[in-house]
RNA sequence: GGAAGUUUAGCUCAGCUGGGAGAGCAUCUGCCUUACAAGCAGAGGGUCAGCGGUUCGAGCCCGUUAACUUCCACCA
């Protein structure tokens, strides 16, 4: 047997045990057809290669969740994601680049750039596994498999070229949502929205050939320069005169039609719009029913290109300063508004996106949408919290095309090949050289697919798809994919269409949502405020374990949480006692044999096993549906409350002298004590081994050992109740003896009158040990002149004559006589409501009519004390 | 404009299919009782946002109002 050290020290243990995990290789899962399949898909490293709280997060949930199916003998497995295309990783490197050596990725050149970023990965991937052993993670990472590797361009290709063929993958020129900062095109998830302070220009644009005006109003005046029309509405009779006629552009001087279209709403504004198709998705749809010209005026950086006549070159802010200006002098500026207004914003770099015309890669979704929402709804793949199968279909049921091109050099290329000579374009699995219909060279699509395009394929390309491989076969669909609510549309919806139409059938039976963790204030963690903190400075200080803790308790599946240092602090102070319950439980195992038998229990023993047995069966059920919270809870209570508070107090004097009796009570401490590291576990992996190596157990490893099932054999509900009386009245001293300020040490002789003399049957020695007494007498006459406290089923006397206050006693009796007969008042209405009697399930009339005779009971004893009180 | 969520003790939050309001932290009191002061034993503190309804019975179900939060869409 190994001795535990004095102070809890998880610096000192965890890299140690994750050793032991590691050379036990007891992380190891292979397809096993003689056990059930558990499958969890993870994301990979995030593209600093910093853990922060809330990729923390993530990897706690799931890892209890394998860890706990481990337990119960399923062959569980993390599906770690292949590396990603991340649009940030170029970005950031690109950053750096800039930052660092005043280069662009151009100055580059596209194959050195890639190796840059090939550098970068390396070495964040292997960081952020470091990072993850750091929390306990379990995740049995493939190194080879962690990288964009053939197989997973392959399933990329193959998916692509498979949705081309059934005419689910287009190329069109429509209006996308550009970077200028990124130089890409983004998806319509990727545009955050943030409500700004900006200007309406109300800008005059004279009729040809008359003296007229119309006025528009705009918020980007620089798009003037690619005006095409102005659109009104049909039955608007103020303009209806002007429909078809020309108007001059200002400053431009080119000559744009007045055009009737019903997306004109008649009571904004003046009524009148200036359309420009090519960098408004409205006006390009107007532009497309009405034939109207594209005039493309700004190039990738958002800069005027040549269509902007002398502006050109202007960055779009300072075209707009000089347009504003020039409109002024020109008598065309009407007036200025006011005006606060939603601008899209890149989600990765804040900067303003600029919506933009432009030949771009889409998958249309229609098909695709319309099977994921049946599966859904018919419940193939379930939300956890249910609410956000709502937000999926909501998000599914209005799902534009998606734009799944980006003009990055990381990432998948798009397989589509071009030939300069003849026009001919090839979508095709394999490189294509040479044109096939005219033998000239041909060139591949520079452009690489969306991030989210390869990650959508995760559920089965990682397994080995699209070969048969033996694991895809046992393991897919997956079981469940633990993510934040932030992430359902980038990830969760495209991973479920996507494996619904690869593999025909819905990639997880759950998905388990949480919340976003916030600073103590509530804000968003993020680095530009600078109120992230760091796991891995909160593990240094606290331990893996107590970080574990804090972030799987204390909050409900998909409600964010709030950070806070003192949380960390009390899950380190649970393991503590954990540390210092195992160290007592060591300290007193001198039995030889230590198997636990059901045997010569006494009422405590039968107590604490009932109770335990209570609590397993609780907590298979909570994690069964996920409620990770909760379980955790009941765990945390039942460890400290009932086991080191109450039954490592009541065992002390047996285990002090020995004896068959000791014997016994040193066989269920170890029993239930090992049984509750097991579920202790899956939370706080680190200490529960370190433990249990040092523990005289039969299984091997905490890691691998049997999460403890509900026993019907070790239920004693009579040994239970009995002890639970002697309990409650152990309280009721207590609470008297603290009400009166007498020391602990202050010891007194203990007079029970009951009629229930079996319940205080060798019982003496808990209240010497907990309740200050110093002997127990038993239905025999107290002195004159003791304290006198009524509990169920007994009255308790204790000599402390000289400490009575009369009055005051008289006070709290009176109370305390009050309060029982509000109770008896309650029950009687109950009772006596004669729906209730007829309506309400039956064990609950019987146990209503318990507490009436129990109240009543309790009232007569009051009273009567309140009289001897009183005569006193 | 559409949707979802939140409102419970001083603070942060639990509360599972409706059946006598809970935890952690904070506060107050007494204890260095031979595993643990990162502890032990106690105490105080709540009209479960307001109103209405269903029910024998509502923190929980339905309706409604208010405040706050988030997501989606988006007005030139």
């Amino acid at each position: 047997m190994k001795e535990l050290e004095k102070v809890y020290n998880p610096q000192e243990f965890e890299d140690r045990i994750y050793d032991f995990w590691l050379k036990g290789r007891y992380f190891h899962s292979e397809p096993d057809e003689s056990k059930e399949p558990f499958t969890i898909v993870i994301p990979p490293p995030n593209v600093t290669g910093q853990l922060h709280m809330g990729h923390a997060l993530d990897e706690t949930l799931q890892d209890i969740l394998i860890r706990y199916k481990r337990m119960q003998g399923f062959n569980a497995l993390w599906v770690p994601g292949t590396d990603h295309a991340g649009i940030a990783t170029q970005i950031k490197v690109e950053e750096v680049l800039r930052k660092e050596e005043g280069l662009t990725r151009y100055d580059l050149g596209r194959e050195k750039f890639l190796e840059r970023v090939w550098d970068w990965k390396k070495m964040y991937g292997d960081r952020i596994i470091n990072q993850l052993k750091k929390l306990g993670s379990s995740c049995d990472w493939d190194r080879e498999r962690f990288t964009m590797d053939e197989g997973c361009s392959k399933a990329v290709k193959e998916v692509f070229v498979n949705l081309y063929e059934k005419g689910l993958i287009y190329k069109g020129n429509r209006i996308i949502n550009w970077c200028p900062d990124c130089t890409t095109a983004l998806s319509d998830a990727e545009v955050e929205y943030e409500e700004q302070p900006g200007h309406f220009w109300h800008i005059r644009y004279p009729v040809k050939g008359s003296d007229e005006f119309v006025t528009i109003a705009t918020t980007r005046p620089e798009t003037l320069l690619g005006d095409s029309a102005v659109a009104v509405h049909p039955d608007d009779e103020r303009y209806t005169h002007l429909v078809g006629k020309m108007l001059i552009l200002p400053l431009v001087n080119r000559e744009i039609p007045v055009v009737a279209d019903e997306y004109v709403d008649k009571e904004f504004g003046t009524g009148c719009v200036k359309i420009t198709p090519c960098h408004d998705p409205n006006d390009f749809e107007v532009g497309k029913r009405h034939n109207l010209e594209e005039i493309l005026v700004l190039d990738g950086n958002a800069k005027i290109n040549a269509n902007g006549g002398k502006y050109e070159g202007l960055d779009r802010y300072e075209a707009r300063k000089q347009i504003i200006a020039d409109l002024e002098e020109g008598g065309f500026l009407v007036k200025i508004e006011d005006h606060t207004h939603n601008v899209g914003t890149c989600y990765r770099c804040g900067c303003t996106v600029e919506p933009m015309a432009s030949s771009q890669w889409f998958v249309k979704m229609q098909p695709l949408a319309e099977k994921s929402i049946k599966e859904v709804k018919a419940g193939s793949t379930k939300f956890v919290p249910d609410r956000f199968s709502k937000t999926y279909l909501n998000w599914m049921e209005n799902v534009h095309d998606w734009c799944i091109s980006r003009q990055l050099w990381w990432g998948h290329r798009i397989p589509a090949y071009y030939c300069d000579a003849c026009g001919e374009m090839v979508i095709s699995k394999d490189d294509v050289h040479t044109c096939p219909k005219c033998g000239a060279p041909m060139r591949q699509e520079e452009d690489v697919l969306d991030t989210w395009f390869s990650s959508a394929l995760w559920p089965f390309s990682t397994l080995g798809w699209p070969d048969k491989t033996p694991e895809l076969d046992y393991y897919y669909p997956t079981s469940t994919l633990v993510t934040g609510y932030d992430i359902i549309f980038f990830w969760v919806a495209r991973m479920i269409f996507s494996g619904l139409e690869q593999m025909g059938e819905v990639p997880f039976e759950h998905v388990l949502i949480h919340g976003l963790v916030r600073d103590s204030q509530g804000r968003k963690m993020s680095k530009s405020l600078g109120n992230g903190i760091d796991p891995l400075e909160v593990i240094k200080e606290y331990g893996a374990d107590a970080l574990r803790f804090t972030l799987a308790t204390g909050n409900a599946p998909g409600n964010d949480m709030r950070y806070y240092p003192e949380r960390v602090e009390s899950s380190r102070n649970f393991a503590n006692k954990v540390w210092n319950a195992a160290r007592f439980i060591l300290m007193n195992l001198k039995e030889e044999d230590l198997t636990f038998k059901a045997e010569n229990l006494k009422p405590e023993d039968e107590w604490i096993l009932t109770r335990y047995n209570d609590v397993v069966r609780d907590v298979t059920e909570n994690l069964d549906k996920f409620e990770i919270g909760l379980a955790l809870q009941k765990v945390y209570d039942f460890i400290w409350d009932l086991f080191c508070d109450w039954y490592i107090e009541l065992v002390k004097p047996r285990l002090y002298a020995g004896g068959e009796d000791g014997a016994t009570a040193q066989r269920v401490l170890l029993h239930v004590f090992s049984g509750s590291l097991k579920m202790l576990h899956p939370f706080m992996p680190f200490i529960t081994e370190e433990i249990w190596q040092a523990l005289p157990v039969s299984e091997e490893a905490c890691v691998t050992a049997r999460f403890p099932a509900y026993d019907p054999a070790l239920n004693f509900a009579a040994g239970a109740e009995k002890m639970e009386h002697v309990m409650e009245t152990i309280k009721a001293i207590r609470n008297r003896r603290a009400e009166m300020n007498v020391p602990h040490s202050r010891k007194a002789t203990l007079y029970i009158e009951t009629a229930h003399t079996e319940w205080f049957e060798g019982a003496e020695i808990f209240y010497q040990k907990l309740a200050g007494a110093d002997q127990v007498l038993v239905n025999q006459p107290a002195p004159e002149g003791t304290v006198k406290l009524v509990c169920n089923g007994a009255s308790l006397y204790i000599p402390f004559a000289e400490l009575v206050d009369i009055e005051g006693e008289i006070a709290r009796l009176t109370k305390e006589l009050e309060k029982a007969e509000g109770e008896l008042k309650r029950v009687n209405g109950k009772l006596s409501n004669q729906g209730f009697i007829a309506k309400a399930p039956a064990a609950l009339v019987e146990a209503e009519n318990a507490k009436k005779a129990k109240f009543e009971a309790l009232i007569a004893d009051l009273a009567k004390s309140i009289e001897e009180m009183k005569n006193r």
